[in-house]
DNA sequence: ACGGGGATCGGCT
DNA sequence: GCCGATCCCCGTA
């Protein structure tokens, strides 16, 4: 959340605050795409942390952080960026210029930066291409809220989605902005 | 503003 | 075959 989502693209640099997270964990949790195993598609989160796991759905793909280590089956999967520069450039990606639209859930941020399955078990900490870098000036963690994960069928329940209070570029239920749902020192760590 | 339905395809059973 | 960590469009209000 206090991190910023950088693609550096031979047309150009993306760069956009990242405003929504989702966690998927190793254990106890249904929705985690590792929750039944190794698969070919599921396999990069097993690996090293600071991959990126890439999948697709439907027609798109989304970005994930894998964020646990060796053989244990962890990523936050990236929701939404505030966008920062290139913004023409994910205009063109998106073929919109709807500012808000451009980055908002994670089809269309993906769309925006360009980031596809060639991507999978990427190295986000290497500064290449693709990579998360700190904010100069984090977000104070007040402003974090908690709530249920987006479009899931297994796991409903658990507080695992992590955004920025009331900012426009969060996708989904908007319902929750003004309704924090739970906030524990635990998962501001997660986020922060 | 919100909710339902369809598109559409790769991955899994 | 079935089903989705989605998106877009078109209803209703």
């Amino acid at each position: 959340m206090s991190c910023l989502l950088v693609r550096k693209t031979p047309r150009g640099m993306l760069t956009g605050r990242i405003v929504e997270t989702e966690a998927y964990l190793s254990e106890g949790d249904p929705a985690c795409h590792a929750a039944r195993g190794m698969t070919p598609r599921n396999r990069v989160m097993f690996g090293t942390p600071g991959k990126a796991y890439v999948y697709s759905i439907h027609t798109r793909c989304c970005l994930n952080a894998v964020s646990q280590s060796r053989g244990t089956p962890a990523a936050v999967l990236i929701r939404a960026i505030e966008p920062l520069t290139g913004e023409a450039l994910m205009s063109v990606h998106r073929r919109t210029t709807d500012r808000l639209n451009l980055a908002r859930g994670p089809g269309r941020l993906c769309e925006a930066f360009s980031i596809d399955r060639r991507l999978d078990d990427f190295d986000l900490t290497r500064g290449k291409r693709l990579w998360i870098a700190p904010r100069e000036d984090p977000v104070p963690p007040d402003l974090i809220t908690a709530s249920p994960r987006i479009g899931i069928s297994a796991g409903k329940e658990l507080p695992l989605r992590f955004f920025l209070d009331g900012c426009p570029f969060v996708s989904g239920l908007r319902r929750w902005h003004r309704r924090p749902v739970r906030r524990t020192r635990f998962e501001h760590r997660h986020v922060t």
